[in-house]
DNA sequence: TTACCTATCCATCAAATGATTGAATCGCAG
DNA sequence: CTGCGATTCAATCATTTGATGGATAGGTAA
């Protein structure tokens, strides 16, 4: 059986993934009360009342975003966990950060979604969640912090929290940091590395000696 | 001469501040978009048409949070950097983390309002800022990172936006993280100053001796 | 052809929301 | 007390916004 969201990201084309497409930008950028139906309508070019015939409620469609952000930076964090396995923990968190940066450079709609989620509030009795508490614990054990995923302590979860916070809150605040470092976009996503690595590979490299 | 905003600051009593200080908070839970008028008339206990009496419209009233909430950051930033004048970089950073920290704690409208202007966008023309750059290489200078205020480089920029936004992100999500790591308030607060502290003291103090 | 299903748009509704108007009400100087 | 400005509220308006119903076009199977 394949779900609506699944049959979406199948078919990258059809006019359900279009919308979704959008869907994710647009609430990214503007956050659930900041979008209307109609702004997601305009930009795939089509009218309201198509939108609903495939997604049902503006609700319907945010959860969808949500989970299908999800499914994203999980197979990510996935795949980044298989590349840097087995290596000293240093290398681990220098091509962890290129790799998850480059990723969420280009698809900031992540970090914009996350982001809103930890910080804002909805009007709605919204319930579908970010698996971060689980990407969270994760990250934990691919880093070597702790042994299963499974009680994974405050203390680390905050340490990797730091991390993980720091891209987000680097890529979704590109528009407002960019121009006030005075950097172009590419010269910007180089110093967002170089800059995580100077704070966090320090950090974690010293507790490990000691 | 002194502004409606200034006036309101005075007496906390006055109907003008007691919305101002409500606006600031739902503002900063639920964004711009995301407050009503009427959220904010009804947490106060009045009705809207009072509320537009002495702030105009709803921009406005945002505005003035703007403001207010600048002020309130600006003069706690100088009071910190009085504190910590002369003493050596470890200990600047210390002290300098648990005062923002617990400030922060007590005032987390600040940081969710900052954070919604950096990372959300708003439907509307809005112009007034906060005042982040300056604050941002006024910490620069502070910290000794740089000789004056102007002129600091992107890559100092860039370490201090890393800390500031550590804090606000671990303040702002105090509902999203506190329930993830399982603690209470009061040990969350100690376990952000901690982490903060672990993350950012080695990165510093490890460049000012190579 | 006919019947039917899918997908799309146009017109429209009902509720939410920002804002205004005019009528009370309050406080206080004279 | 009287008068008046400042303040507050109830009622209402105009626009926005989420949502729906019905019509239309296109394709497909019988």
């Amino acid at each position: 059986m394949t779900t609506p969201l699944e049959k979406a990201r199948k078919d990258p084309e059809s006019m359900k993934a279009r919308i979704l497409a959008v869907a994710r930008r647009i609430f990214g950028e503007y956050g659930f009360h900041g979008t209307t139906t109609r702004m997601i309508a305009q930009q795939v070019g089509i009218d309201i009342s198509t939108l609903h015939y495939h997604w049902g409620g503006k609700k319907d469609l945010y959860e969808a975003v949500v989970v299908d952000i999800n499914k994203d930076l999980g197979q990510k964090l996935i795949e980044t966990e298989k590349v840097i396995h087995g290596l000293p923990l240093t290398e681990r968190l220098d091509i962890a950060i290129d790799r998850m940066t480059d990723y969420l450079f280009a698809n900031p709609d992540i970090s914009n979604m996350i982001l809103f989620r930890y910080f804002g509030k909805t009007r709605y009795e919204g319930n579908t969640d970010f698996s971060v508490p689980e990407f969270t614990a994760d990250i934990a054990r691919s880093m070597g912090l702790a042994r299963d995923k499974k009680n994974v302590p405050p203390e680390t979860m905050m340490k990797v929290l730091a991390v993980m916070n720091s891209i987000h809150a680097f890529i979704a605040g590109e528009n407002f940091f960019c121009p006030m470092v005075k950097v172009d976009r590419e010269r910007y996503i180089a110093l967002v590395k170089e800059t995580l690595k100077f704070v966090h590979i320090p950090a974690f490299t010293l507790n490990e000696t000691r």
